[in-house]
DNA sequence: CCTACCGATCGGTAGG
DNA sequence: CCTACCGATCGGTAGG
């Protein structure tokens, strides 16, 4: 049945996002995986091509996740640095959502092979490029300090990424908490406002 | 002789630390680091007890030195907010000298095991704690911004990624406009200043 | 420091 | 979806 197909991969898929998160794809075997969703290694390839086929997909759709977000927030009415405060949340909003996919996204890509690789890289370049261009946009408009764009682009993306790779929102830290404190920090720094 | 012994098992653990970061700790080979060496795998042993061995060697090395400078930063007489700039100060410094090492202390201890891997989190459990307490004193004398303490320490540390694991300071992005695009990025935000 | 080799495990296939 | 199995590669050892 389609149905029944569809949602195996599925859940093969988020299996194996979450190990490749927690052991990184190298050390995640194909019987690990088959193991986590109750079937033998060899089951696997009736639902996938192969272990990077696996990883390619992760990579590529949480790829599409953000440059959608991307043409969404270019959209909108308002100066750029609405447009980046609107996308630094929506980075805070996916790592609570699926932190397992963009840990793969963010740390496993490297395991891609040609011509996956390069397909994977232009989608990323173009998102930062994009993402840049916003930043200069907002600096030229005196909204935003000026700061080295690049070093400003790497260092907000990288900012996020212990939401991804290991932190879970519970009772000591709720989700609301956290976009808050994360979107201050970085909006307006550590030391304390006042001129 | 002693001397060459040493050189070695320094070269190899350069090497080492080189292949983790590009590769990850999984992917690489002892074979890999045997040829990158010029010996054969099985010489390896001659120098170092296991592959586990050198990882544990790269993370605990790493995690001495920011203890250290915690130990410093923790003497110095001035404010807490001081003490945590030029402990910002020493995350870049040592990213842009010793980038492969701090990597593989980030990202491949999760493959250490027991009982280093307990120790391991131990040294690190202890920084965070005097980080955090460093930050709420700041809080304390209003000379930081009130943002939940854990979350401000983790995007910290965070913010500081990109550097270890793929920049090089080059003819365009010099070391010195790093640091002070970073430290501006952290200490005021990205918004420009103004009440 | 090397040659020769070990058992274990890897991703993946054949065939039903 | 499984059993049975493949060649390749892994970390590491024996012995010199």
């Amino acid at each position: 049945m389609q149905e029944t197909e569809k949602n195996k991969k599925q859940l093969i898929l988020e299996s194996a996002a979450r190990l490749f998160r927690d052991k990184g794809y190298a050390a995640t075997s194909m019987r690990d995986l088959a193991q986590e969703v109750h079937l033998k290694a060899s089951s696997l390839y009736n639902h996938i091509a192969s272990k990077e086929d696996i990883l390619r997909e992760i990579c590529l759709g949480t790829a599409e996740k953000f440059l959608l977000a991307m043409d969404e927030a270019e959209k909108l009415p308002i100066p750029p640095a609405g447009k980046i405060e609107h996308l630094l949340r929506f980075h805070v909003k996916i790592a609570l959502q699926d932190p397992t996919s963009v840990t793969s996204f963010n740390d496993e890509w490297r395991h891609l092979r040609e011509p996956f690789l390069n397909g994977f890289m232009t989608m990323r370049q173009d998102y930062e490029r994009r993402f840049l261009l916003l930043l200069k946009q907002g600096m030229d408009t005196g909204e935003l300090a000026h700061i080295e764009p690049r070093v400003a682009l790497y260092t907000l993306f990288s900012a996020m990424r212990w939401l991804y790779d290991w932190f879970r929102p519970g009772k000591s830290l709720s989700a609301e908490t956290v976009e808050t404190a994360v979107m201050h920090l970085l909006m307006n720094g550590l030391f304390k406002k006042g001129s």
